[in-house]
DNA sequence: AGCACGCCGACT
DNA sequence: GTCGGCGTGCTC
C-alpha cells in the first residue's frame, strides 16, 4: 500500500504530496486524514496522509519509494477538506501544508512535534497525554435550553428571508441586509433549526470580538448541548474536547470565529457569516484568506446553503448580489417598530471657530448631560489609541519615533511612557527635545485616554469604562468590562471600535463619536467603506429597547458621504461614490488585487530580491494572459517594522482573475534564503 | 524548510 | 590558492 503525505514544512516547493510505501503491519490501522512520520533528505519529518492506493503507480516509479515510519493519530481531515485546502494553498499562494493545518484543532502542531520528538527517542509513535489547564471563566453560560427563549413569531419580512434561506433549489449565497434591530440572528437561528430537522449541521461565524457571553448564552439557550463553541479564550485542551464533539456529530451547531469554517462538522447543511463585512473575517497571516471567499467554496464543495448577514453589506457582497452572484434579501423595519436612532452631525471647525476647543462639542455635552440626570447610558466612541498620537517639538519639529519601526511613538498617560504600536516597544517621556533641548514638547492627536480624561473631569461622580486594546490585553478583560457597563445602572462606555460589536444594552440611549475623521481619513482604499461600517454600527448600538436613541458625530468633514449616509441611514449614498471611486481607480470589486510584501532585516537583500521577484512576475505567462499590471518594488508604507525593511509589489487584474496561483507558480520556480520573508495577499484588505 | 552543490569575487 | 556569500535544485 502506498500513502501520499503532505509534509508539514511551509515551503512552496513541498507543495505535492510525496509517496512513502506503508509497512504490512500499519495497513490495517491507517487512514485518510492521520498525521505520519516519513523521512524525507535524511530527516524524521511530520506529514499528513492525504490519499492512499493500492500499489504504486506512473507517478511513483522515478523514486524508490521510502516505508511510512510510523502513524500518530486522527483522523484529523476528510478528503473534501483536502480539497478545500488544495484550493486554499492555489487561491491564496499559500503553502499546501499550511492550509492542510486550518483543519487540525488549534494547539495539535505542538503536540505532534512532540510526539516526533519522542519517536527519535524511543521508536514509539504516541501522542503526549494532555496536561489539564484551567478551564475560562466565561463559559459557565447556560448549557440548558431555556423554554422562554423558543422561536418567537416572525415578522413578514424575517418570514420571506427564511424562505429565502431554505430555498437551496437557487443554489446562490444569501446577502441578508437588515437593519440593526431587524432581527436576524432569530432569522439565523431558524434557519439553523431547519437544517437541523433534515439532519444536517451547521456552522456560524461570527466576528472574534463578538463571542460575548451575550451573544453564545442567546445560541445556547436556543440549542443547548447540540452547541461547539470555538473561541480564543479557550485552552487547547477545552478546544480539542468541543472539536471532537463535533467530529463525532455529538454537536451539529458550530459558532466561533472564522477558524470555526474549518471544524470537523457532519453533513454540512448551512453557513452563516454574521457582520458579514466585519474585518476580521481576513486572516492576516498566511494562509491569507477571506472567510467569505472559502465559505462560498465550501458551500459550492457540500452543497451547503450560505447566508451573508449585516446591516452594511461589504461592497463585494454588493456586488455580487447586484451582478447576480449572490441573491440580496433586505429587512428594512425594525421588530419592535422603533424608527432608528435620529443622527446630528456636528462641525468640529465651526466648534473650533467660535472658541470651543475640547474633545466633546458643546451639543454631545449636553446630551451626556441629559443621559446622566435621566441615568440611562451613552457609548463614546474614538478610533484612536493611546492618550496622544504624537508628540512633536515645536521649535524643531522633532517628532520621537520608534527604533525598530518607521512611526511615531504613541503617549500613554496612565504608564507616562511613550510606546510603539506596531512592536509594542516602550521609550520614556523625553523632558526635553532630544535633537535641540527645546523644553517646547507638544502632543497631538487626542485617543481615547484623553478623552477619559476630559470626561472626567466634565463628570467626575459618573460611572465610565474604557475599552481599547490596552485595557483588554488580559484574558477575558473584554468581557469583563461589559460586564462591568451592564451591571452600572447608569454611565459611560468609552473606546475604539470594539464599543461598536459583540453586545447589545438595551439602556443605551446615545452614541457619541468623538472624531468621525480618525478611521475615514486612513490611506487605504476602503477607509469610506470601514468608518462607514463602523459608524452605522455604532450608531445602532444606540435605542435598541423601547427607548428613542440619539447618535451625535463629531467631524471636521461633514460634507463626506459615510457621515451623510450614517445621517440619512441609507448605505447607498455612500456606496454610489465608492464604486465611482473603485472603478475609476482599478480597485475591488472591480478589479482584482494581490499584494506581496517583502521583508528583512537586510534592506539591500530585500531590495534586491524584491527586483528579482519583479522580473520573473513580469516575465509570467500567466499574468501576461490576464493583462496584469505591476507597480513596484517599492517600500511599503510602513516601510520598517520591528527591524525588518518591508518593500512591496502590487499587482492589478480583472475581476475574478486569479494572480494568487499565478504568482505561486513564479515563486516555486524562485529560491530564496531564509532570512527574506515573502508574503502574498491576494485581495488585501489592507496594504500597509 | 533545510541542505548540498557550484559559481564567482576577494583576500590572509 | 581557499573562504564565503549567493543562487539553484532537491527531498518520495
Amino acid at each position: 500500500m502506498i500513502a501520499q503525505v503532505v509534509i508539514s514544512l511551509a515551503a512552496r516547493a513541498l507543495d505535492a504530496p510525496f509517496s512513502y510505501e506503508v509497512p504490512q503491519d500499519l495497513i490495517a490501522d491507517i487512514a485518510i486524514g492521520d498525521a505520519a512520520i516519513v523521512e524525507l533528505g535524511g530527516k524524521k519529518v511530520l506529514g499528513f496522509i492525504v490519499a492512499l492506493r493500492e500499489s504504486a503507480d506512473v507517478l511513483d516509479v522515478d523514486f524508490e519509494l521510502k516505508p511510512l515510519l510510523a502513524h500518530i493519530s486522527g483522523p484529523y481531515f476528510t478528503n473534501q477538506s483536502y480539497e478545500l485546502a488544495i484550493w486554499i494553498a492555489h487561491y491564496y499562494a499559500a503553502p499546501l501544508s499550511e492550509a492542510l493545518k486550518l483543519f487540525l484543532p488549534t494547539g495539535l502542531m505542538s503536540r505532534l512535534k512532540k510526539a516526533l520528538a519522542n519517536y527519535s527517542n524511543t521508536g514509539e509513535a504516541k501522542m503526549p497525554v494532555r496536561r489539564p489547564r484551567k478551564s475560562s471563566e466565561h463559559h459557565d453560560v447556560a448549557s440548558d435550553r431555556d423554554p422562554h427563549l423558543r422561536p418567537g413569531k416572525l415578522t413578514l419580512g424575517q418570514e420571506k428571508a427564511l424562505a429565502a434561506v431554505c430555498d437551496t433549489k437557487k443554489g446562490k449565497p444569501l446577502v441578508l441586509e437588515g437593519v440593526t434591530g431587524s432581527g436576524k440572528t432569530e432569522v439565523y437561528l431558524q434557519a439553523i433549526e431547519a437544517a437541523r430537522k433534515s439532519g444536517k449541521s451547521a456552522i456560524m461565524l461570527v466576528p472574534e470580538i463578538s463571542l460575548t457571553p451575550q451573544t453564545v448564552g442567546r445560541i445556547r439557550s436556543r440549542f443547548g448541548d447540540d452547541v461547539a463553541v470555538l473561541h480564543s479564550g479557550l485552552s487547547d485542551g477545552e478546544r480539542y474536547t468541543q472539536w471532537e464533539k463535533v467530529r463525532t456529530g455529538e454537536c451539529g451547531v458550530v459558532v466561533g470565529a472564522r477558524s470555526a469554517l474549518f471544524a470537523p462538522v457532519v453533513n454540512l447543511g448551512l453557513v452563516i457569516i454574521d457582520e458579514e463585512h466585519d474585518g476580521s473575517y481576513k486572516q492576516n497571516n498566511s494562509p491569507r484568506y477571506h472567510a467569505r471567499e472559502v465559505a462560498e467554496k465550501l458551500c459550492t464543495l457540500t452543497g451547503a446553503c450560505l447566508v451573508l448577514g449585516s446591516a452594511t453589506p461589504s461592497l463585494e457582497a454588493l456586488h455580487a448580489a447586484e451582478t447576480g452572484r449572490y441573491e440580496l434579501v433586505k429587512l428594512p423595519e425594525r421588530v419592535n417598530g422603533q424608527p432608528l436612532p435620529q443622527v446630528e452631525i456636528v462641525d468640529l471647525r465651526r466648534e473650533f471657530g467660535e472658541g470651543h476647543k475640547s474633545m466633546f462639542s458643546r451639543k454631545l455635552l449636553g446630551a451626556l448631560r441629559k443621559v446622566q440626570s435621566r441615568e440611562k447610558k451613552a457609548i463614546l466612541l474614538l478610533n484612536r489609541r493611546g492618550f496622544a498620537n504624537f508628540v512633536l517639538c515645536r521649535e524643531c519639529g522633532y517628532v520621537p519615533g520608534c527604533e525598530a519601526c518607521s512611526v511615531s511613538l504613541t503617549y500613554h498617560a496612565p504608564q507616562n511612557h511613550l510606546r510603539c504600536h506596531q512592536c509594542n516597544c516602550i521609550q520614556p517621556v523625553p523632558a526635553q527635545c532630544p535633537s535641540c533641548n527645546s523644553p517646547y514638547l507638544r502632543q497631538f492627536g487626542g485617543g481615547v485616554q484623553r478623552v477619559e480624561q476630559e470626561f472626567r473631569e466634565h463628570f467626575p461622580d459618573w460611572p465610565l469604562v474604557r475599552m481599547d486594546a490596552d485595557t483588554t490585553s488580559t484574558r477575558g478583560a473584554h468581557a469583563a468590562l461589559l460586564e462591568e457597563f451592564s451591571n452600572n445602572r447608569t454611565g459611560v462606555l468609552l473606546g475604539t471600535q470594539m464599543v461598536a460589536k459583540g453586545h447589545d444594552f438595551p439602556d443605551v440611549t446615545l452614541v457619541g463619536v468623538i472624531n468621525a475623521d480618525v478611521t475615514l481619513n486612513l490611506p487605504d482604499f476602503r477607509a469610506s467603506e470601514r468608518g462607514y461600517q463602523l459608524l452605522e454600527q455604532v450608531a445602532g448600538r444606540a435605542g435598541r429597547a423601547d427607548l428613542t436613541g440619539e447618535v451625535i458625530i463629531q467631524t471636521y468633514n461633514p460634507e463626506n458621504s459615510a457621515c451623510r449616509a450614517v445621517k440619512a441611514h441609507d448605505s447607498e449614498i455612500l456606496m454610489s461614490n465608492e464604486r465611482i471611486m473603485r472603478k475609476a481607480f482599478g480597485y475591488p470589486p472591480y478589479a482584482a488585487l494581490c499584494n506581496i510584501v517583502i521583508s528583512g532585516i537586510d534592506e539591500l537583500k530585500v531590495k534586491k530580491f524584491s527586483e528579482r521577484l519583479t522580473e520573473a512576475l513580469r516575465a509570467s505567462k500567466n499574468l501576461r494572459t490576464m493583462k496584469a499590471t505591476l507597480m513596484g518594488p517599492a517600500p511599503c508604507m510602513l516601510s520598517r517594522k520591528a527591524r525588518s525593511y518591508r518593500y512591496h509589489i502590487m499587482i492589478k487584474a480583472g475581476p475574478g482573475a486569479q494572480i494568487g496561483s499565478a504568482v505561486q507558480e513564479v515563486l516555486k520556480g524562485l529560491s530564496k534564503t531564509a532570512d527574506i520573508k515573502v508574503a502574498v495577499d491576494v485581495n488585501p484588505t489592507d496594504t500597509f
